[in-house]
DNA sequence: CGTAGAGTTGAGGGCGGTCAAGTCGTGTGG
DNA sequence: CCACACGACTTGACCGCCCTCAACTCTACG
């Protein structure tokens, strides 16, 4: 019986909860469900640049996103990193993290998480459908999300992988806000397969253009969203798309 | 209610059954389980060449390949494609189809299908746990799987991207046997965000070095297994691992 | 045997990587 | 409060891997 602090309780029920994201695991579990989770959730504090799941060790738990933001890790043995996917407030991961296939975790941002060891919540979910149900709706989005990434990494050019990365980022912000971004240019290349000086000069000349702006290094404004779109080459002009439709329905 | 032939269930079942691949969907089900699936499913037959999955419709069924090769698929507008798999006898597909993200499917290979209406398989799921929770591990693996393809995608050179896809593709054959490889050089090139020519030149760097061998375009024989391994960039030589390892533990 | 598509090989070019120098911004200590 | 230092970022020059274009060969299939 794992006792929780009222701290760790309300951090937990924040992370389950939290419906700021369509996505999240929310609204789906009743009161006795929940508290059963309760049971064996460890409410943790990760600080900036602090890895929480380790390249090497096989993953022994699921985590929830409480508030910050993570990056997901695959490193080939000479330190060449692939960053495959950012996650944040109410994110859930460990799913993709078989024995066979190893991947690290590290905060970007001061973060919070509840951790959920893995064979626990595996035997939770027994009982649970709901929840496995939710979680199976979790992995699906990743795993087409992992597939648009595939587009990006394989058949996308420079330019066209950092203005996808932009629109993504800044999707459901309206055009001229202040857009945060955690992530140095690092780690914007680790994601888009690039090197710190290609992003560099992508977005200085995207801010040349007027496309975007920037305030600092981590504040992304966006001027003009449907330039970037087009740049981001995932969708045509529109009457190039008008063509195409008459010419499939033919 | 749906009237299946015999040569149908026979498909079904060997569909539903087949226990040849570890990660298939098998003896999770019961009879009367079985019977609810078999009286949603359709067997279908698909030509080399023609697409099952059309990338503009959302998906509107599951599938189950009882038989052949496919290549799944995301293609941008102006018709750069990315293959964002393999499947092959056993393997379930459909789940990353959702409405929002479009992805193709094609025989590479005379292909056999099963196939289940996906309002009708989800409404099934509710009261088969087992069968969601099978999927939610299929879910998993893929999810896996694809990270693993981010990797080789954003970080590896072209001929480690060949020899990973040459190993991993052999993999559970032994060195030596002839092994059918029924893509082109183009859907090879398409897999690993190459071109035709460059896949072509290091497949035959590969053959003047010894490392493997084929015959004709369609076969391949993996002469010396270790070298491919090495030359996929995933794992390092052991002395180097070794020395990597009282680093870390220092 | 002939044709069409798939594959191979070579020559040259361009996109993005590498190397290097300089700038900015933030925190730290005097 | 300012000088300093360190790391992150930017910018430029150059290079190399892989793409492009082109010609040729092989394979499959009628």
């Amino acid at each position: 019986m794992t006792t929780l602090t009222p701290a760790a309780l309300s951090g937990l029920t924040r992370c389950l909860h939290c419906g700021v994201r369509a996505d999240s695991v929310c609204g789906v579990l009743s009161n006795e469900e929940l508290a059963s989770l309760a049971a064996i959730a460890e409410v943790q504090s990760v600080p900036r640049g602090q890895a929480f799941i380790e390249e090497q060790s096989p993953a022994s738990a699921f985590f929830n996103i409480s508030g910050g933001t993570a990056k997901l890790t695959r490193t080939l043995p000479d330190g060449r990193q692939q960053i495959t996917g950012f996650v944040r407030s109410g994110d859930f991961l460990g799913l993709a993290a078989t024995e066979s296939f190893a991947f690290g975790a590290e905060a970007i941002e001061p973060l919070g998480i509840c951790r959920f060891p893995r064979r626990r919540l595996e035997a939770l979910l027994s009982r649970m459908p709901h929840l496995e149900h939710r979680l199976l709706q979790v992995a699906c989005r990743d795993l087409a999300r992992a597939q648009s990434a595939m587009l990006l990494l394989g058949r996308k050019t420079a330019t066209e992988r950092v203005a996808s990365f932009l629109r993504d980022w800044a999707a459901d912000h309206r055009p001229g806000v202040e857009i945060a971004l955690p992530m140095t240019r690092g780690e914007i290349a680790d994601y888009l397969g690039l090197t710190i000086e290609t992003v560099s000069r992508i977005l200085s000349r995207l801010r040349r253009e007027g496309v975007i702006d920037t305030r600092g290094n981590h504040t992304l404004i966006v001027r003009q969203a449907r330039s970037l779109a087009m740049l981001a080459g995932d969708e045509e002009d529109d009457a190039l798309v008008c063509s195409h439709r008459q010419a499939a329905s033919r």
